[in-house]
DNA sequence: ACAAAAGTGTTCACACTACACCCATGG
DNA sequence: CCATGGGTGTAGTGTGAACACTTTTGT
């Protein structure tokens, strides 16, 4: 028993896009797959898919983004919605984007042969169809500001982290080589980190320090009247 | 002749609510509606309306941006698309909310009426239907945020303008006091206007220079480097 | 012992903040 | 002549940038 009022005007298919982005040895990637219909077939595309009646803009993200990378409660954000008349050649299509930032370690190759899906270097990225070149542009504006305005980048890492890795992963973001000494200032004046007893081994002899992001820390930092920054 | 690719998916109502912010005497204000219909009629509500077969998201924001302030090519930027499954209580919505600032002395006051319109100071927003005080409060920080990263708020001023109304601009936009000559000097160092020689007689008996924003200077600025903020 | 990455302080330049008085004019 | 808003400079403080060496340990 709907109101009438809603029955006078036109619907429209909403596609999702995710700009699936990957860390890995101080690279981001993205992940990209081949578009597998007309019109474009084989052509470059996001990981999209269309929204389904059942589930939420963002639920329909998180489906897109498990499906390929088999990853779940991942920090995405939504990048915005495209609605060009003629943005998608196939049929009117108002698209909305999303982005995510996953470990590529944990993306299962498998799952590459079967969507055709590959990680391209963020440095290196190929003309894709309709308008998804804008989509990542401005994913990337976005997520250099919210992760230099809000602790999101902890999300990343699922517990534990290193500043040396930290640090890698600003200046993939950022694209640019950050000092060390200036980068741990700046952390270890907010104070918003615990430094744990436990070494990372692997990637040095000397092994570095692991930490944790505290929330309570960061909720007290911000009644202080304190504002993130880095 | 489309693909049949397309067919098999569901299609939504878009809609799309437009914040449309109003400046005068030093204040910020919400251009707020009664729903007109079921469900929710007769509470406050966005300036909205369903988006056309035949325009962009653009263009149907600037349609109705233009309904109720006949004001157009206003600078107006897209907040987000809101898309839960219940946000609109009537039937399954996706909304894309816009946001853009006009000059309040130029809202016919014979389209309030009509439409039964009003403008709402922004300290005094009431409750309102669905998600739009979430929408309001995206739209503030994001106009916050463009505003002190980049030049658009010249864009409001369709040509020419004084230092103390543009203070008193920004004044409203963060909800605090500036120092003025602060304010001017990060101004002048940055070396974006131009000063005229006319002065605006009407505001103050000495009269306060017009300036107007210059384009080229903007663009060496931005060739040496350089990033706008204030 | 040496290679490879982790960790640590100081200085300098610049940007931001706070702050008070004179100016021009209309009434 | 006075009330009202427009316009101007300086000193102090804090933040961001540049910069080099020592430590640890596995091989």
């Amino acid at each position: 028993m709907l109101p009438a009022y809603y029955s006078n005007y036109s619907r429209f298919l909403i596609a999702v896009d995710c700009i699936i982005l990957g860390f890995r040895n101080k690279e981001l990637h993205l992940l990209l797959t081949r578009r597998p219909v007309e019109p474009m077939k084989n052509e470059w595309s996001l990981m999209g898919g269309f929204m389904d009646e059942q589930e939420s803009l963002n639920e329909a993200a998180e489906k897109i983004l498990f499906g390929f990378t088999r990853q779940k409660n991942i920090y995405m954000e939504q990048v915005g919605a495209y609605g060009d008349l003629h943005r998608d050649t196939g049929d009117r299509v108002v698209s909305v984007a999303f982005f995510g930032l996953v470990k590529m370690e944990q993306f299962d190759t498998s799952l590459a042969k079967e969507y055709d899906a590959t990680w391209v270097n963020i440095n290196e990225l190929p003309h894709m169809v309709f308008d998804h070149n804008k989509m990542v542009g401005d994913a990337l504006r976005l997520l250099r500001y919210k992760v230099s305005t809000e602790p999101v980048i902890f999300n990343f890492f699922r517990e534990k982290f290193t500043l040396p890795v930290l640090q890698e992963l600003y200046e993939a973001i950022f694209q640019m080589p950050l000092d060390k000494r200036n980068f741990r200032k700046k952390l270890t004046t907010m104070d918003l980190l615990d430094k744990l007893e436990a070494k990372d081994k692997e990637s040095s002899k000397r092994g570095a320090y692991y930490y944790t992001f505290n929330p309570d820390k960061y909720a007290l930092f911000l009644k202080n009247g304190k504002r993130f920054s880095l």
